[in-house]
DNA sequence: GTCTATATCAAGATAGAC
DNA sequence: GTCTATCTTGATATAGAC
């Protein structure tokens, strides 16, 4: 009688990791079934493809912030720049990886133009992450300039992951961790 | 008698554009001689392999940059705005294509943690394009300020590509380009 | 130098035993 | 639910005719 190795949601978990870090067509089923400590065979008993289970990946991943993350920025109990803080390191540890991967920049570059059906989901997360840093950057600014500061703020990191990735360093990203804090008062 | 229907250089600039829209991985070497006008197997004439013609692709990109692009930094004929928007101009119009898609954030993305050898020649690409936009700041800024100045705006850039592709516009793209002639004055 | 044909291999996916 | 074995496809790369 077979005995259940592993949870769908683990199978998620760890699959995010491993395409944070090296990207969707650079991933094989082999890859992501040995991470969970499974055979391939294995796995197409959870999903019925790669592309299913990228899916469900970004799905979840999108659940997580909108349910966990973003409503930080909304938290009375916090001040505005504690509120910054905390939100900026939850969706780090979600959304990053240490070596300069990134689950929503990659696949954007990757699958967007092949798979069109990507966008929704992608364009979810990127819009529940603008608004709440407009939410944050409009008590000090007008609604307008809110919404130019959190645009920048995101392609910052998006540039700072890609940095990371090419000169192995993590300068970058902290630069603009603190310029996204700094704009809350300029 | 066979007439020869194209050259090196030819295929080295149809490729760039196949890999800046697609991307390294979802690139075959049928797209690639489709595009050029060739059947795959003509292609082995030119290039040992794909790896080997990414990197000719990245090195005539560098080449070109270095060369055409980046001296327009140092032009005296010039002002310091019109050097920096002719330079971006052209800049763009080799690295960026309309669709969203940067030879170099791509191919780092794509590339540099499993094949190391790349992370050379984006590296010089990357520093060249550092310190043009540095030369151009430190009129106006100390020479700390510059670096930080011309970061920024190398990550904006980038970022805004990743959105330019997700949303199918080019606001975040101009939003960039007018922010990155602005820190010349402030 | 370009073509056709083919070798080779990796990866996604399926079938069926346990 | 997990395994082994296998099918199938698509892609890199090679061989040799023209």
């Amino acid at each position: 009688m077979p005995i259940q190795k592993v949870t769908k949601e683990e199978i998620l978990a760890k699959s995010l990791e491993v395409f944070r870090h090296r990207g969707y067509h650079n991933t094989s089923m082999t890859d992501l079934a040995n991470a969970v400590g499974l055979l391939k065979g294995s796995f197409y008993h959870y999903f019925d493809s790669k592309e299913t289970l990228m899916k469900e990946v970004l799905m979840s991943v999108n659940i997580f912030l909108q349910e966990q993350v973003f409503p930080i920025a909304h938290d009375p109990t916090l001040s505005v720049e504690e509120r910054m803080e905390t939100m900026l390191k939850r969706f780090s540890k979600t959304v990053f990886s240490k070596d300069g991967g990134c689950i929503v920049g990659n696949t954007i570059l990757e699958m967007v133009n092949l798979y069109p059906q990507f966008k929704e989901v992608l364009q979810a997360i990127l819009t529940g992450w603008t608004n709440a840093l407009v939410h944050l950057y409009s008590h000090t600014h007008t609604l307008d300039e809110a919404k130019k500061l959190a645009e920048q703020s995101i392609m910052e990191y998006e540039g700072a992951i890609m940095m990371a990735k090419l000169y192995g360093e993590s300068y970058y990203y902290k630069d603009c961790y603190i310029r996204t804090l700094e704009r809350l008062h300029k």
